[in-house]
DNA sequence: ACCGTTATCATGCGATCGCATTACAAAAAC
DNA sequence: GTTTTTGTAATGCGATCGCATGATAACGGT
């Protein structure tokens, strides 16, 4: 084999490319042209890792969750011994555009939303990375009320997509400006301490 | 003046052809070409009504807009003798994409808010219409409060929000089918019975 | 050292886009 | 009945799109 070139890595390096323009001039505005310019290449180079365009919005949204998870277990590793509700509320301040890379996912990550109503390959991908974030959800809540921190008659299957559908739904409003992070924090802060057991161990 | 047609009614009529695109091909794929085919009329009539895309597209989000006022009211006319909340309930249920008309436009709403994170214009009318509705809510929640409907420490301020909010990230699985309408309606409803005081008046 | 493979780039092509222009039919104004 | 304004349609234009092709440079295998 000549060359040297790491392949994935080429194409995440690509992918970042994607990402700034979705979250800059829309995802209706990715061209290939677009994108190569963004990478500082040519736009046969994008061609070359990339034979599609689909193939390369397809490869962004999934290294678009790997991003996410990443971020995520940084997030949650930063703590020091953590409470569940800790754990629960870093989680969901994860997925709220609170710093620029936060802001820059949740343009991409509704972008594809978008796209998704109309194209089941990416409704695909959604739905699983949905799913997988609600099991780790859940999984969090019945540990929280196995240890007894949740209120009587809270029921954890019930409130962990309740907080994190809220979560979500808090994220379209910080984007357009209607609310702040703090704004959207606090309110999560009130719906943890609905369900979490007030201080005391 | 001659000719007689209805310019207002026009342009909601080719709105409508807007919807259609949207929700059925995507919005990236809204060309005035697409948009005359699908209203059965000329490029030249489209032209006609709106000197630009940008112009037609604008319009759009405000009808849609329209749109769901026009069916949040039926929806709340047609209760008998509703509590305060049956009223919240139904309202709710009608930003969720339960039936064709719902999922049309959360599928245009979704669009906009992706395109609104790049056009300043399209982030002030969403903001304008959550805060419209979120005013509604919050007032719909304090008469519920004032009524003693609701439990005692839930604060209507806070709970209007999250009811909100939480039905907008309930939008997003719906569509693309990770979550069915009567999961969502399962989730609002357990939300509900922690803000509400059980039955007996 | 030579060859083959690969990465990168530049360019061309057909299609489609938004928008401008023009033509034509119809109804109000006179 | 003529004129004028408006609704509707057809067509053209420059720009841009995704993708295909060919050229060039650089590195690995032998």
């Amino acid at each position: 084999m000549p060359k040297q070139v790491d392949h994935e890595q080429r194409r995440r390096l690509l992918t970042e490319a994607v990402f700034a323009v979705i979250s800059t001039q829309g995802f209706e505005a990715v061209s290939l042209r677009d994108v190569a310019e963004q990478a500082g290449v040519s736009m046969g180079t994008v061609q070359h890792y990339f034979p599609t365009k689909q193939q390369m919005l397809s490869f962004a949204l999934s290294h678009m969750r790997e991003r996410v998870l990443a971020r995520l277990q940084a997030a949650l590793a930063a703590l020091r011994e953590p409470t569940r509700r800790d754990l629960i509320r870093a989680a969901t301040a994860v997925m709220l555009p609170v710093d620029p890379a936060g802001r820059e996912e949740a343009c991409v990550n509704i972008a594809f939303f978008s796209a998704a109503t109309v194209t089941p390959a990416y409704a695909e991908q959604l739905r699983d990375g949905y799913g997988r974030i609600l099991t780790v959800s859940v999984a969090n809540f019945r540990e929280a009320a196995r240890l007894g921190e949740l209120r009587d008659g809270i029921d954890p299957d019930v409130e962990a997509p309740v907080l994190y559908f809220l979560t979500q739904g808090l994220v379209g409003p910080i984007l357009v400006g209607l609310y702040s992070p703090d704004d959207a924090l606090a309110l999560i802060d009130a719906q943890l301490d609905r369900v979490f057991r007030p201080i005391s161990p």
